[in-house]
DNA sequence: AACATGGTCAACCGCAGTCGC
DNA sequence: TGCGACTGCGGTTGACCATGT
């Protein structure tokens, strides 16, 4: 009823686009757009389906695109974000101009949750691991009830991995005020500190410098309420979430590949791809 | 030099919400 | 109003590359 069937699957191209499907898909998008994604590879001449077409667009072709790996400060405010967001990479990804939400993924995967690890700290819920998983940190004998109870809550894995269910879909794009984290304060601990990262009930933010990853470790018996310090040394701001990130990462914008430098089509071996078709 | 292991990341899969008929 | 297509999202997979043995 209604509508024409979603795209056939069958005789549809899977796996690593080539070269000149990205040269199809780019020339295409950007002579003509984008109306329905259904359309864009038929139109486009490509064997792909829609939604391999727009996941290649926006992962990878996008002309505000920025590559390489993350800068600190941007790891520190994809860790902070995910403090307040949970798994929500597409909200992590919409605070950051020129990622998405599939390399903010792959790198939290990949090298955040390690690094957080590495400094005793539970890469989901952002708090000092328990004793035993992290034997020079016994925080948990110091910490308040309220507290441990917050951290059952957060603790739980499937709540943490499917925060888009209902407990957590009353909040929408605008939502940055309300946290998980600080829609928790009332319950407790760590309401009273001056920034949103900090005050997220003790959760910490830490930075994954190495610098503040031995400023962790260095104070392992350390209240918890201490444990946002080193984050303030790092980022040598209180409240990070209050600054103007847009403003700090500008240069990423769909102007701005040319400011920062970043090559478009450098990915492309040889002259794979005309760089004229795209300007 | 050859093989094994681990790390990285692009791409796919499946689900849920939204929207159109 | 209900059904089904469409879109977007998060989780997972698998190929490729680097490093270790």
């Amino acid at each position: 009823m209604g509508r024409q069937p979603c795209c056939e699957k069958v005789g549809l191209k899977k796996g690593p686009w080539t070269a000149e499907e990205d040269q199809k898909l780019v020339t295409f998008l950007l002579s003509h757009g984008h109306c329905c994604w259904r359309l864009v590879p038929k139109l486009a001449g490509l064997l792909r389906c829609g939604k391999s077409c727009r996941l290649r667009w926006t992962n990878y072709l996008r002309p505000d695109l920025k590559r390489g790996l993350l800068s600190e400060e941007e790891e520190a405010l994809v860790i902070d974000l995910h403090a307040q967001l949970g798994n929500r990479w597409s909200k992590i990804a919409a605070r950051l101009p020129g990622r998405t939400d599939n390399e903010i993924k792959n790198h939290w995967n990949t090298h955040i949750k390690k690094k957080l690890k590495k400094m005793g700290i539970d890469p989901v819920t952002h708090r000092p691991l328990a004793p035993a998983a992290q034997p020079l940190a016994p925080l948990t004998q110091q910490r308040d009830p309220p507290q441990a109870k917050e951290e059952e809550r957060c603790d739980e894995p499937s709540k943490q991995a499917s925060s888009q269910g209902p407990a957590a879909g009353a909040d929408d794009d605008e939502d940055e005020e309300e946290t998980p984290a600080s829609a928790a304060q009332p319950h407790g601990a760590g309401a009273t500190t001056s920034s949103p990262a900090s005050a997220a009930a003790g959760a910490v933010s830490p930075s994954c410098s190495s610098s503040s990853a031995s400023a962790s470790a260095a104070t392992p018996g350390a209240d918890v309420a201490a444990w946002p310090d080193p984050i303030d040394l790092f980022f040598e701001v209180d409240g990070i979430m209050d600054m103007d990130w847009a403003g700090i990462l500008s240069g990423c914008g769909d102007d701005a590949a040319a400011d920062i430098g970043v090559d478009l089509f450098d990915h492309y071996p040889g002259d794979g791809f005309d760089e004229q078709v795209w300007m």
